[in-house]
DNA sequence: CATTTCATGTAATCCGTTACATGATTCC
DNA sequence: GGAATCATGTAACGGATTACATGAAATG
């Protein structure tokens, strides 16, 4: 197989479909944006598109649900060459990692505008965080961290939720990290103010 | 003026050649490598673009060297517009910042494929991420961390700025955090693997 | 009876990256 | 003499997002 151009996207629903069963679009659109945020997010039109992708692969197959009264729903479902693909995905080598963050640039030239400036996006950035910090904490009750010896765990396997607490915990971890950093940026900025 | 579209580059150069004075693009892209890795970085075509877009709004002025014997070089300077488009800037809502990393989404579906898979990806970031800490930390000596009471070099032309510094102190608090977070999540798989 | 939810898709744009194209000068 | 550096650009592609388009059924 000559398989140029996967994304990111076409793992994320190979193996949600692995994982659910046989899904519609939509479905796979409310799964991300509950199990994925904030590290992984699509749109509809971003989903059906790669849905059709993956039909003419061979990965998924589909039926049209006739039964319900509801508008026409496509299920799809994973194929042994799906499969397949989705573990030789496991061998491929990563993506650099990207943190795109405007307030780093902001911060860096932060002294070409009055610094009531800089010190107000630094507020509005630790609301942010914090809710961000609120949402992953009740990830982490929902599915645990086994880092932090958060529940459920057998001992002979990897626990299901186990892989997806790693991620959490990493959610969680880089969170509070940036908020230490915001506050004590933010002080910095203010004690600056007053002396200058 | 009905000009939309300004983007985080468009900010970058106009800083850089308020903070440099007249510069080429190749000064610009030599300055980003050196100055703003790894939160910000931009290819040659995509300034020469930028600097020309600048230029017909009128945030920048141009001049060609004639004195040189080196390739024709375009020496770009801002302009009072530019500078009042640079602070304006700063009282604009911030956009949300973004982490895109394949391998968290590695992670939360690891079990499709052998452990070692996913081991040996974590064995990889390591590698990768020990490499981020060292240039961090070069970038620490050179501009200082306010936060830390680093002071910065003065052998810097830029050395005295407080506001670089506290990017850079994210940047190194950023990769300990993750490189501790790869070291105790490897220790896991291991762990895992060998009870399994 | 109005809003939300269910459900799928097309079209256009945009931003970033890669590939391509050129050529002089300096350094080893 | 060959490699690296200086220096500027065009063309094409590609993934991600936004806007647009439609409409039934359940919920309050």
């Amino acid at each position: 197989m000559e398989e140029r151009s996967t994304y990111p996207i076409t793992y994320a629903i190979l193996a949600f479909l692995e994982e659910w069963g046989p899904s519609s679009g939509y479905d796979l659109k409310r799964g991300f944006d509950h199990a994925l945020i904030p590290f992984f997010s699509a749109v509809y039109s971003q989903i059906y598109h790669e849905l059709h992708r993956l039909y003419e692969l061979g990965w998924v197959e589909m039926d049209i649900e006739t039964t319900s009264q509801r508008p026409a729903r496509k299920r799809y479902a994973i194929t042994q060459a799906g499969r397949d693909a989705l573990t030789a995905w496991h061998s491929q080598p990563l993506e650099k990692p990207q943190l795109r963050d405007e307030l780093f640039l902001r911060t860096m030239f932060g002294r070409f505008a009055p610094s009531h400036e800089l010190i107000a996006r630094f507020k509005e950035a630790i609301v942010y965080h914090e809710q961000q910090l609120a949402n992953v904490k009740a990830h982490v009750l929902a599915h645990g961290d086994p880092l932090a010896g958060v529940p459920a765990q057998k001992t002979d396997v990897l626990a299901h939720d186990d892989y997806r607490g790693l991620v959490v915990h990493f959610e969680q971890t880089f969170e509070e990290m940036y908020l230490q950093w915001l506050r004590e940026s933010l002080a910095f900025l203010e004690k600056q103010g007053k002396n200058g």
